[in-house]
DNA sequence: CTTTGCAATATTTTT
DNA sequence: TATTGCAAAG
């Protein structure tokens, strides 16, 4: 006799899934378990907005939809990757298959399989910022504009230009009269530029940043069939952090859930920091008029923060001119409130960090559980030198790159004429590298090269046999040929340039010393990749960045110290947070001033910095700035400075913040607990003969 | 044509 | 301060 035995589900997936309505609050739970149509979730800092979107995807997952199904557009690669990371503990492995990554890899992928109905050449190679500035130098000089007597926008003006006009769909007019009205009087040229701009990338198949996103939209609004099949594919489109994204991005959403209309986008209209790059807080305010029947769900109750800590970011962010109704409230309760702190100068800020850090991990906070920011790249430099001192790991987020080096990005150039042999930009690079070869002559050669499709064989024709770099030209070409045919890691492939370029290396830039330790790191992670392509998207799209343990690679999984700056740490979170430099002119940023709206968003940039910290804050502001360091007229002019206006509105300073005081170790702490006229001055005096012996 | 050396000049945040 | 632009020398 057969008997029936009932198999249950997994005890794995049974208990997460069947826990989850208890594990979440009611708009949370509704959020996870919608389905059809548009939703806007507007979800404030810290209200669990990774959560929701990591649980729509196991839910939907669970619920029989192929993971293939979704897609997940983010704003870094690495936040996809963690949610998905994250979804797959919950259900399992299937959401690691979820397609996902920021708009522009997706569009990177997709321009790829369809390049030929845009007529660009599926190997296209993606350029940085960089490379835009020099492929509008190129231009400029092709269309005489070099010899124009009055002052013409220099090449990274123009870039910044014709960028703004893509990100904001504005006339070259528009942007001319709001932001550099002084140029106004080259409109003509500048548009004659463009036109040649956009025609010169298409006929060599080089794309920037923006031509990612502008001929993914031109594909999917002009080819209908691809869109429906796209559009088919992708059952249910999300779209996280919408209120950083410009209204090409926002279109590119729309038409990728055309056919079925399932479209959730999350974010947070206080914490939009991007319209510097074209960002539209108008994309999330308007998304219900935009899409009938949408509906709209609020996250208001912070789980990662404690109360004194939201206290003083609902405070700051109350100053905001356009006004938030969110409050944000937490069931964390804790005595300790945020701490500020008024250092002396700059070092004192970073050797307080130091101290700080140490003392915390003595307390059994991991060093990843620590991060320190700031407003921009190079204001965590002191820092840097005292946390080497003391032995501190630290990975570094946000500023300059290190594939932004210009020997690293020669590397690239080889590479990447191997995978796209019409890119101009890096043979000019290249061949600039050899003695004996200029402008004018590399230019020359790139034309040979584009006229016959890209042959290597153009750089040893017959009638350059008598130019003294002849030589050179023929090692060049046995090396990219070499490359193109190794079959190796990309290590590897980089190893057969190093070879010939050391020597380059070496006789172009006096400081090569330096410079050898990178090449080798850059090898280093070169190593994990075995595709060309592969490479050379990540490294335009998500390159690496840069940390201590690059220097020695022996200790990689050591708990690291984060730096980072405030836009790169969105979406992250952390048990302690250390806030520099929160000095008028440098957060809100002197280049802020004039404008109300950008001051708001400087606000909003502090705003997200503070809601990072789940337990610690700590404000820091250096009274004086450093001389000799940094920038110089600004030391000069300034001398003190200033605290952040956004932190002496209200009744910030008194009542939301605890004040420390710090004081030299022998001395004891005095009653009062301001510092007299006498001892600042006595503290100057000190200071400017420190710096002098230095000196 | 290239190279070199001097003068001017603008400085954030990122895919 | 670092980078770019310009002019003169090689």
């Amino acid at each position: 006799m057969t008997k029936s035995y009932v198999l249950k589900p997994s005890t794995r997936e049974a208990t997460e899934l069947s826990n989850l309505r208890s594990e979440l609050n009611p708009a949370q739970w509704d959020a996870v378990t919608f389905r059809e149509g548009s939703c806007l979730v507007i979800a404030g800092a810290g209200s669990g907005k990774t959560r929701v979107l990591v649980y729509r995807v196991a839910y939907l997952v669970n619920s029989g939809v192929d993971p293939e199904q979704i897609l997940l557009l983010t704003f870094t690669r690495r936040a996809a990757r963690e949610m998905l990371q994250r979804a797959s503990l919950v259900l399992d492995e299937r959401c690691g298959r979820v397609s996902g990554g920021t708009f522009h890899s997706f569009a990177s992928t997709l321009l790829r399989r369809f390049s030929k109905h845009l007529g660009l050449h599926p190997n296209f190679t993606i350029l940085d910022r960089s490379d835009s500035e020099d492929v509008i130098q190129l231009i400029r000089t092709e269309l005489g504009f070099d010899k124009i007597k009055k002052r013409f926008p220099r090449k990274k003006t123009l870039q910044q230009i014709l960028s703004a006009c893509v990100n904001k769909q504005l006339e070259i007019e528009e942007v001319l009269e709001k932001s550099h009205p002084h140029f106004l009087d080259f409109l003509g040229e500048i548009e004659a530029l463009q036109a040649r701009f956009n025609e010169y990338k298409l006929s060599l198949s080089l794309l920037d940043y923006d031509d990612l996103l502008v001929y993914l939209k031109l594909l999917l609004s002009t080819e209908p069939r691809i869109r429906e099949e796209i559009s088919s594919k992708y059952r249910f489109v999300m779209v996280d952090e919408y209120q950083d994204t410009n209204c090409l991005q926002a279109r590119i959403a729309s038409l990728l859930s055309s056919v079925h209309k399932n479209l959730m986008v999350v974010g947070d209209d206080s914490q939009s920091i991007y319209s510097f790059r074209g960002a539209d807080f108008r994309n999330i305010m308007g998304f219900p008029k935009q899409n009938e029947g949408c509906k709209v769900i609020k996250l208001e109750e912070n789980y990662r923060s404690t109360q004194p800590i939201l206290d003083l970011t609902n405070e700051v962010i109350a100053g905001a001119l356009r006004s938030h109704e969110k409050v944000l409230y937490s069931r964390k309760k804790s005595e300790q409130k945020p701490v500020y702190v008024e250092t002396f100068s700059e070092n004192e800020q970073s050797r307080f960090v130091v101290q700080r850090v140490l003392e915390l991990r003595e307390e059994g906070v991991a060093l990843n559980e620590i991060a320190v920011l700031f407003r921009n790249g190079w204001h965590s430099n002191d820092l840097e030198v005292e946390l080497s001192a003391s032995g501190i790991p630290f990975v570094k987020y946000g500023g300059i790159k290190f594939v932004e080096a210009s020997h690293i990005k020669d590397i690239l150039a080889h590479l990447r004429v191997c995978h796209n042999p019409m890119d101009s930009v890096s043979w000019l690079r290249i061949l600039l590298l050899l003695e004996g070869v200029g402008p004018q002559t590399a230019k020359d050669l790139i034309e040979r090269i584009v006229t016959v499709r890209g042959s290597f064989d153009a750089l040893v024709d017959k009638d350059l046999e008598k130019r003294k770099f002849f030589p050179l030209l023929e090692k060049l070409r046995d090396t990219l040929v070499a490359v193109r045919e190794c079959h190796g890691t990309l290590g590897e492939m980089i190893l057969i340039i190093d070879q010939y370029y050391r020597p380059i290396l070496k006789n172009h830039y006096d400081d090569f010393q330096k410079r050898i330790p990178d090449i080798d790191s850059f090898e280093a992670i070169a190593e994990r990749y075995r595709d060309l392509e592969e490479f050379l998207v990540e490294m335009s799209l998500e390159p690496p960045e840069r940390s201590q343990t690059d220097v020695d690679p022996l200790d990689k999984d050591q708990e690291q110290l984060t730096l980072s700056t405030i836009h790169s740490a969105k979406g992250l979170e952390w048990h302690s947070v250390l806030i520099l430099h929160l000095v008028d002119g440098f957060l809100p940023s002197e280049r802020s001033l004039e404008s109300p709206e950008e001051v708001d968003e400087e606000r909003r940039l502090l705003y997200v910095a503070a809601t990072r910290a789940r337990e610690n804050l700590y404000l820091l502001k250096p009274s004086l700035q450093s001389p000799g360091r940094g920038n110089y007229y600004q030391s000069a002019t300034r001398g003190f400075q200033m605290v952040s206006r956004f932190l002496t509105e209200g009744d910030i300073l008194n009542d939301k913040v605890e004040q420390w005081r710090l004081v030299p170790e022998d001395k004891p702490e005095k009653k009062d607990p301001r510092r007299s006229t006498q001892e600042l001055m006595d503290d100057v005096h000190r200071f400017l003969a420190e710096h002098s012996k230095k000196k």
